[in-house]
DNA sequence: CGCCTATTTGAAAACCGTCAAAGTATGTGG
DNA sequence: CCACATACTTTGACGGTTTTCAAATAGGCG
């Protein structure tokens, strides 16, 4: 065993965890381990896309910023999960950047190297749309609650998605709760009293506590506060 | 040949443009055409996805409604382009209703053959992987647009991407950008007529004809309309 | 010509963003 | 252990944008 991190690591992804343990070493030889410390950035939006990622310890925030410098964040992805394969894929710059929240690992493996490997594992790819399929899901959902739902419906939404993979208890500031919703601090800051004034979470600094799940859903539905 | 009309079809398709004619010929077979009424729903969301599809002459609609009952428009595909294909892979119900949009033909593959046959044809995954990234692509970027812009911007970003489309020529009401952009109709008339008056598009029933491109992206970019 | 639908316009209200300032947890260095 | 600096959070007032509601106009098709 060369690297049983590594190999360790590729097991737990969705993408990878059905192949043998051989195909599983020449893939981890492939694979790059980088750290990056709180707030450093993995990479920038444009930049040509060499690598792809997944991520080994620690979480990486995934965003696109506006011109006028406003941050969007797309995704955040957790141990286990790949991140900037889209752009490598398709030869084109990355269309997002990525950054470290907190102290945070991961591997990264080649493109022309990865390439390769698709080339001679056909299962791979299925995975692959596997994964990409529900992120489009999500992303024509988020889609259609920016287009058509209101600060408490839009927070309560991100929350009940968050919630669904953290668990209820979510480590997330309101400065980056609006920036997931695209509304401001403030606005967020008030919605998100509103909701501790009904008991529906209950919020600390950085941290926030999901009491009332139901609650949450009707609101997210478009239902009135009541 | 059995079925010209549908390997021609194929043929036209991203992801099955690089088959043999034998292969198309076998594809060919699995496929089964259907007309559609203008307005005549193809699938909804929520019903189980036996089938993916390609529009073969006309224009599909694909949307998401919102529990008000207001609709969200995630995409509209024309001649060569797939869809109902994310539910198809993952076994799960569309995520979003496929409605046509004006006389509409289109070819239907099963669920079942389409696996198989993608079992057997490895590179067709890899095109399949390269149009979901592009689509992920543009989701994430209408995110980021529905999150930090105006009506303006909004509705300039969506004419560009209709334009790099369909060409300069629109074939949409102002019902239908709303609807694109999560604007009221209402509001969509009242930036299309600043558009308008600054001759920036030329308008009438159904129908927006860009004229300044470069302007429209300033504004897109958030840019004040100067 | 008449109907249906798309477009247009107006006025009022709701919502959210902006700006400004103050309060409060967390951690650091003395 | 305390003082202080640094975020994060909170609150208020104001203004602008967009929605909502209502009504009128105009284009296309039978």
């Amino acid at each position: 065993m060369i690297s049983t991190k590594k190999t360790d690591l590729l097991k737990r992804t969705d993408i990878f965890a059905s192949l043998d343990s051989k195909e599983l070493e020449g893939l981890a030889h492939l694979a790059v381990e980088r750290r990056f410390a709180p707030d450093e950035f993995i990479f920038w939006e444009g930049q040509p896309a060499h690598w792809f990622y997944i991520v080994q310890e620690g979480q990486v925030k995934v965003s696109k910023y506006s011109p006028s410098g406003r941050e969007f964040i797309v995704a955040f992805f957790t141990p286990g999960e790949m991140f900037g394969e889209v752009a490598v894929f398709q030869g084109k710059p990355y269309p997002a950047s990525a950054c470290a929240v907190g102290e945070t690992r991961v591997v990264g493996i080649r493109r022309d190297d990865f390439l390769s490997f698709l080339a001679t594992h056909p299962s791979v790819s299925l995975k692959i749309i596997h994964v990409l399929g529900e992120r489009l899901r999500s992303a024509h959902t988020r889609l259609r609650d920016l287009a058509a739902e209101r600060a408490e419906g839009r927070l309560a939404n991100i929350l009940l998605m968050l919630a669904s993979k953290l668990g209820p208890t979510l480590p997330f500031t309101r400065q980056e709760l609006a920036d997931m919703t695209g509304l401001t601090p403030e606005t967020t800051i008030r919605v998100m009293s509103r909701f501790r004034d009904r008991k529906i979470v209950r919020s600390g600094r950085g941290k926030t506590t999901i009491l009332d799940e139901a609650a949450l859903r009707r609101i997210g539905e478009g239902l009135p506060l009541n």
